[in-house]
DNA sequence: CCGGCACATGTTATCGATCACATCGCCGAA
DNA sequence: TTCGGCGATGTGATCGATAACATGTGCCGG
């Protein structure tokens, strides 16, 4: 730095504004120190700027240790936009979300003094860890608790829920099951919801909500269920892989989709168009959470004060083709 | 850090020596020390550190711009990994693995002063890039060319291809067909080769190379051509997508898998087991992998000079319900 | 014609660690 | 006895930026 201010002919201090968009430098002046900074190649120490400010261009995210399609795409898009706006993402994976791991994970972003933070926190454990988080710093939560007072963003899981089981009503089922995803995490309730909302608009009968984890290990055990009750016609499963696992057992028993059952999933994970059948979903827009969710945040960072504003995005319905009236048995 | 010392009645410096494990400490002063710091829950600032060592305790990723399950496990894997040794994993997504892309990516981790950087390099387009990179910093490459003298680790391809092909074979198949990943990809390349190899080895017929891209639609558009080809009866596809759109195209030609036709993918992704049939795989050890590529980090940071050390990773067949003998039809 | 204020710029202290070197005992060999 | 050397510790400089304050110039209004 003091090399560029030589060559500018000006103070270290001049070229430390101009490198900040500081208004009160000459345009000459601003000018001279451009092109001294190019010719010398420089590029500010940010160790040393983070020493003196206390904060890093890095933002950190916690998230669960996993490679879902979900998950992965979202990091991907806040990396992305994040890239954009001149920062860093520093990813603290957590295979567990409890208080302690979540806590720890943290801890290790305030360590490297991160200038935000993104807590990936679809489950109610987490709940308890960022209560205990100091306040200070700029923090938004994806998925999170709808009932916390924080800043927060989310896939409108209910709204996609209802598209969802509506379409299959819509299409003459006169009723519609639903396989969920484990019921502690924010998702899975808000998908109950949606389902069951239609469900009692519709006036139709609500059956029973078969519970499963994620993958399709468990979507195929429900499968099993569904495929020898002869009545089940319509299906709406949490999430694709859940909607893989129940193709399987609906043709393992011999029962054709759509012909037989008509099925939807949740996530639109880039595969679902070559499940057999190609599968109709929702799917959730990554990148706008994403997005908005680097917005609240670097508003948080600016400002200096955290809001708890939240902000929720609306998904979108795919259709493909597992889903038929039930007339065409 | 004056304050720790205060307490613990000792110098700034001896503090320091503590923290560093620096030998030259009487083991009375250094409890003293340990004392005075979780009482006063001292935490070192990471900035203070990387601004007069030059280095930080993060390490840089850069990938491509991808959420496939392959890549995205590896990233958890090496981020757990360097989480264990005390380091933060920053990435840097780039959409092309062109030299300019990788380029930018890279210089964005150097300006942060990392202390290594990690380039998963699967395509020829980034060698160019790779040769132009500052050499005195710790780099090692995953997937990268492996005619290139570099610190490199990889997923053995053509051992997995060959055990593929093998274990066809030797169900009966008088030869396989391959569907492939893009030709610019190391990866497809070393696949090929396998799978070339075994055929070689067995004497069979050598079928024409199926060039497609990674995704499950031209997997499909692949198995199209396949299924309406009486005499093929065994397909190694170069990953599990193109087997998935393989299996659809497959069944909705009233081709049966596995009695009609065998498939064998690769990469094991969760979902394969609950493909329509269960899907026989190579499975690639990506913790392994990460491991190998942070130990090897890891020792040109402490050595401080660049190795070009190379690890092959072996991958391992997995067994399901897609492969079946010809005589079975 | 002068005081004062806004703007452009420079000077010095500061962030919190490590590094290089200085100091102080103490022990053992000449 | 003396002195070299080593182990334990302290002192001051240093990394490269920003912050706070100081300085110098030109313009405006009274």
């Amino acid at each position: 730095m003091t090399d560029v201010a030589r060559l500018a002919g000006v103070s270290h201090q001049t070229v430390s504004r101009v490198l900040n968009g500081h208004p009160n430098v000459r345009e000459q002046t601003r000018n001279r120190v451009r092109a001294a900074i190019s010719e010398l190649g420089y590029r500010p120490n940010r160790a040393a700027k983070a020493l003196v400010t206390g904060r890093s261009q890095v933002l950190g995210v916690v998230a669960q240790n996993s490679t879902l399609y979900g998950p992965a795409s979202l990091l991907v898009a806040f990396e992305n936009a994040a890239a954009e706006a001149g920062f860093t993402v520093s990813v603290g994976n957590v295979s567990v979300l409890d208080r302690h791991s979540i806590g720890r994970a943290v801890e290790q972003h305030l360590d490297q003094r991160v200038a935000g933070i993104v807590v990936i926190a679809p489950v109610a454990s987490a709940n308890e860890a960022l209560d205990h988080l100091p306040a200070d710093v700029p923090l938004v939560t994806i998925d999170g608790d709808p009932a916390r007072p924080a800043a927060l963003v989310t896939v409108d899981q209910a709204a996609g829920a209802r598209d969802a089981t509506k379409f299959l009503l819509d299409a003459g089922h006169s009723t519609v099951w639903h396989v969920s995803g484990p019921s502690d995490w924010f998702d899975a309730i808000g998908r109950i919801e949606g389902w069951r909302a239609a469900l009692t608009e519709a006036g139709a009968e609500i059956p029973p909500v078969m519970a499963a984890d994620w993958t399709a290990a468990s979507g195929y055990r429900a499968g099993q269920m569904l495929a020898r009750m002869p009545d089940v016609t319509a299906v709406f499963a949490a999430n694709d892989h859940l909607a893989l696992g129940i193709l399987r057992a609906m043709s393992e028993r011999g029962r054709r989709v759509p012909e037989d059952v008509s099925v939807v999933g949740f996530d639109d994970v880039p595969e679902a168009a070559y499940f057999i059948p190609p599968l109709t979903t929702i799917r959730p827009d990554f990148e706008a959470v994403a997005r908005t969710t680097l917005g609240m945040l670097l508003g948080q960072i600016e400002s200096g004060s955290s809001t708890s504003t939240r902000h929720t995005i609306a998904p979108e319905l795919v259709v493909r083709d597992s889903v038929a009236s039930p007339g065409q048995r």
